[in-house]
DNA sequence: TTGTACGCGTTATCAT
DNA sequence: ATGATAACGCGTACAA
């Protein structure tokens, strides 16, 4: 094909009306053919859809209908957690016969309201939410307006919503307790921000793995990191500053876990001859370092999966029916990362 | 603010025509309203909105006033490099007052019509496209329909069309030069797929350093390991199996890098004391790894910058103005991965 | 199977 | 600044 220049600028693609023009038929008989639905003389329509260069017009055809077929993804960036997680949305969605509407709510100061705002006002007909534990406006609006909702990994306090969340708090106190067992007194913790029900599970689980075995809990190796990789750094900055220094760390989300890494790299840290490290998440990166690093996997795929068979069904469902909540369990994935502490003390 | 249930589903949302009658004026003045122009009685406005839980249908505007305000964003995938350009483009588009709608194209066969087809559906005003060479029917009739249409990395050969690429032959011309230097002799290339320009670019100026050397280019040093990580992995495997073995490799993007580095694991050869390691990409991991991975940096963010000024600079042009083409320059990263071969051969 | 006419929610226009 | 009304492009119901 050979596209070498372009055709003058029409002001306006073509029409339905248009097409039936040029085809010698009526309106209904093209919207018939664009549908699927057999009509009697299919070529000449396809030869002026063709002719025409008709692309059918989703925008005016859900007004009417009322459906848009489009499902609606809010989520805070394309990281890696989210990007393998919407790659199963949207497949499992196009199976479906719907289409995704993705939009990130993170990048800028309250643009949670304006990408709100866009989904409803390009009226999806449901709305999968990722990763959000705090209270908007706009979305307590749109949830009031009936919206079928689906949250992944958290929901804001007190929301009655279909949602998909992995188990935090077991996973991580038994990670802790294999660090407790091959010796480790001195674990340090790097949390997210606390108050978000994720990071406070996972550090209820590291709380429960000392109070377990009997060991206290030391205020000094309790750093926040608050999700991100430059707080994940100087929340290890401080742990290796602090007396006894930490035998192992654990950081609660992979973001932290990279600031973790740069830290012990620039200071000479070895992994895991000078200190063990676990992390939530798991990413290509911490299978290809060496060593490894040990990691509490959170299933994405089935998390993609189950969310959108929540918001299938949500939609699908002809009367009321309450929220379901699906519970998934993480794996500890162990690598290299893992070792008794040097000497005891 | 509390929401513990639902309200009943209600069959569709308030319309503006509704508004209009709960405020007491006519729907002329709600619609100006909305649109930020001053009217007498806001208050009484804003209340009906809030009351109703109106939310503007952007469909229903779209339809009359021919604009979307909206740029469909067509990439393969989220993985790491697409993100970080997405979240470029999407900040700024929105700082012009537009929105992205973003789809990708690579997840299942013949999605990119699919998705081409969509995103003109919904009336997209232009269309950002990364990393697509391949010709399709569909994009191409788009084309052709005077869509605004701005490609990053690659565009389909012949196509006379808005572009943002990088400088891919002479830098990499560079970074083997480099390795030259520094006395290797037997370079290998794992190469993308053959007839995308920007892999055919790079092995071009793999082959450039070379002849300006006045080495040989042996066909066996020359793998091609069509963009996956799988396939790297398989690339750098014949590599390491050719004799005599190449002192050094270079890998012409991040998948396939991994796996490059997922096999020299796994036969013990370590970097850089047994070879050499460039890469074209740089991401999160090479910085990380010890040694850190010598690269060819893409400026993700001026690419960002500079395929969203195109675009934006094209929908507010009045006539028609020639296709513009930017290339920037790529930047070599030295980190720790090269060194000297172990003995001259 | 086909054609016609109306409805969808908004914006644009124009007279006030 | 406001109100009334005509588009906008498509789906759908109904009559043919």
């Amino acid at each position: 094909m050979e596209v070498t220049s372009r055709a003058k600028k029409p002001s306006r693609s073509a029409t339905i009306v248009e097409v039936a023009t040029a085809a010698n038929v009526s309106i209904g008989t093209v919207s018939r053919y664009i549908n699927g639905l057999s009509v009697r003389k299919p070529e000449q329509i396809r030869a002026a859809i063709e002719e025409l260069g008709y692309f059918r017009n989703a925008l005016a055809g859900s007004i009417r209908s009322r459906a848009t077929k489009t499902v609606g993804i809010l989520v805070p960036n394309f990281d890696e957690f989210h990007a393998r997680i919407l790659a199963g949305t949207a497949n499992h969605l196009r199976q479906a016969g719907y289409s995704a509407l993705t939009v990130t709510y993170a990048d800028t100061a309250n643009s949670l309201s304006e990408a709100v705002d866009f989904l409803v006002g390009h009226r999806v007909d449901g709305l999968i939410v990722g990763n959000l534990s705090a209270e908007n406006k706009s979305l307590a609006k749109v949830f009031q307006t009936g919206m079928p909702m689906a949250f992944y990994n958290t929901h804001p306090d007190g929301w009655s919503v279909d949602r998909v969340e992995v188990e935090n708090c077991d996973v991580t106190t038994r990670a802790m307790e294999h660090l407790i067992d091959i010796g480790h007194t001195h674990i340090g913790i790097v949390t997210g921000t606390i108050g978000q029900r994720p990071h406070d599970e996972r550090l209820r689980g590291y709380r429960n793995a000392h109070i377990n075995a009997g060991l206290p809990i030391d205020p000094a190796l309790q750093q926040p990191g608050n999700g991100t990789r430059r707080e994940g750094y100087e929340a290890a900055n401080r742990l290796m500053s602090a007396s006894p220094q930490p035998t192992a760390i654990f950081s609660s989300n992979y973001q932290m876990t990279i600031g973790v890494l740069q830290l012990l790299r620039e200071r000479n840290i070895r992994i895991p001859d000078d200190i063990s490290l676990i992390s939530f998440d798991d990413v290509d990166l911490f299978a290809l370092l060496d060593p490894g690093i040990t990691v509490i996997a959170q299933p994405l795929a089935d998390i993609a999966k189950e969310v959108t068979r929540v918001m299938l069904e949500r939609l699908s469902a002809q009367q009321m029916v309450p929220p379901v909540s699906v519970r998934l369990d993480c794996n500890i994935v162990l690598r290299g990362s893992t070792r008794p502490p040097k000497k005891a003390d």
